[in-house]
RNA sequence: GUGGCCUUAGUGUAGUGGUAACACAACAGAUUGUGAUUCUGUUAUUAGGGGUUCAAUUCCCCUAGGCCACCCCA
């Protein structure tokens, strides 16, 4: 094959397209009901959009974006993330405004220069939303809540919902350094990830998968413990909202968030099912990224899902797959003068929205009546030279067999 | 970026150091204008490049891609 897809992209087939436009549709319909409003932004950004909101110590930002140059040489990425370009976006048209709540979601490609795998790929898809201007746990639970109920919607079973309090700038200090002093004796003894971890991103040691690392963490600080009273406070109102809600939430301790922006609460879905790449969605409270890309301290809180998991994860359970639209009406017609009258026939149908199709191909009636089964039509109008000269055509039941002759001038009006 | 497995017709799979098999799909036909069945036929120089050999699809190396895991993340 002299054209093959680019690494770690996939084509999506029109045998699995109906399904991501059930799922988008979802989407938008649960979005909608929470008062959430679409937003489309571009796939390329500066940048520095991105270095300065991802951090830049994330593996997102140090070795998986398409970085490129344009002609004028200024420095440009595909977008790895939207979280970013939606404040961005937001600010630049003053949708964000410290003193008023602004809902937005979006639904789009993002791109990430990784080894791909299970779940995994270069161009992926997201679906997130995005909230700011309240502070309010309520909009915390809110969105959770609304995750839920999107994957509820989605049927999707088997799912867990974690969640987290990874504190703020004032007391997240605190506790990377009790968890430095806590795993400073026994570094030496833990996995070459964590060593590495413990110098760069202490948080990150605990959810490490090792086992000779585990045992030294189960017994770790959580961040929990050492929240500020404001964090705590906010912590808790959250988990009481979401008791209240009878939202099937798992508070876990170890559940930590690469981006750096994150504060307060932070939360991710997984699914059982999926292997390795499991997160189907995550999300958490980023209070101090809108300041941080030059707007007036703003509260915001986000999440995205990963289409592409989700709809591995509907495969599996086989949830009710959407159905490609089929064929109502198919023209058969045999001879220069009776293909005419077919395609007009066609496109009156058409015009009326009814699904209609014809052979292109000059074929046999016996293939064409083939093609007609295969296309999952309901009737097919067969038009001969005989029938046509006689002034009638014949119009068959695909299901029953049965067949009987119609005057031509009321073949546009069969269905 | 690291590691393991893999790469044969449209798809899914056999197989052997001597010039490729099966299933399904697709297309065509079965006395010439009627669909799901049945029967027949048609459809591949075995990912690309290099090497070993009289000879490679089968052995070795490289490249590319796929799958899976680590890292990380949706």
């Amino acid at each position: 094959m002299k054209y093959s897809i680019p690494r770690g992209t996939k084509d999506i087939l029109p045998a699995d397209s109906p399904l991501w436009q059930k799922l988008e549709a979802i989407c938008r319909h649960v979005f909608g009901a929470y008062n959430y409003h679409e937003i489309r932004t571009p796939v390329f950004e500066k940048t520095e959009l991105f270095t300065r909101s991802i951090g830049n110590t994330t593996d997102i930002v140090k070795k998986e974006m398409y970085e490129f140059k344009d002609r004028k040489g200024r420095s440009l990425c595909l977008r790895p993330e939207e979280t970013a370009p939606v404040v961005r976006a937001g600010l630049e048209n003053g949708l964000i405004r410290p003193d008023q709540v602004t809902k937005l979601y979006y639904i789009g490609p993002m791109f990430r220069y990784e080894r791909p795998q299970a779940g995994r790929q270069r161009q992926f898809h997201q679906a997130g939303v995005e909230v700011f201007g309240s502070a309010d746990p309520l909009i915390d639970a809110e969105v959770i809540l609304m995750n839920v109920q999107l994957f509820e919607a989605l049927g999707l079973m088997d799912l867990e919902v974690n969640m987290n309090s990874v504190g703020c700038p004032k007391c997240r200090p605190e506790f990377r350094q009790q968890l430095k002093a806590y795993f400073k004796d026994n570094i030496s003894k833990m996995c070459d990830d964590c060593r590495d971890r413990f110098e760069h991103n202490p948080l990150r040691i605990l959810d490490c998968k090792e086992a000779k690392c585990q045992k030294f963490i189960n017994s770790a600080p959580a961040s929990v413990d050492t929240l500020c009273a404001d964090c705590k406070t906010h912590f808790e109102e959250v988990i009481k909202m979401l008791d209240y809600q009878e939202a099937k939430v798992v508070v876990n301790k170890r559940l930590v968030r690469g981006l750096d922006y994150y504060n307060r609460t932070t939360f991710e879905v997984v699914a059982k099912s999926l292997g390795a790449q499991n997160a189907i969605s995550g999300g958490g409270r980023y209070d101090d990224l809108v300041a941080e890309l030059g707007g007036k301290p703003t509260p915001a809180v986000g999440f995205a899902i990963g289409i592409e998991r989700v709809i591995e994860v509907l495969k599996k359970s086989e949830i009710a797959l959407a159905q490609q639209p089929k064929v109502k009406i198919f023209f058969a017609a045999l001879g220069d003068e009776a293909r005419k009258l077919a395609f007009d026939l066609v496109i009156g149908y058409r015009e009326r929205f009814i699904n209609a199709d014809m052979d292109y191909l000059g074929k046999s009636l016996k293939s064409q009546l083939k093609l007609a089964d295969k296309l999952g039509a309901e009737k097919v109008i067969i038009l001969g030279e005989d029938e046509l000269k006689k002034g009638y055509g014949i119009i068959k039941d695909m299901k029953t067999s049965k067949q009987e002759e119609v005057k031509l001038d009321s073949l546009a009006e069969v269905m």
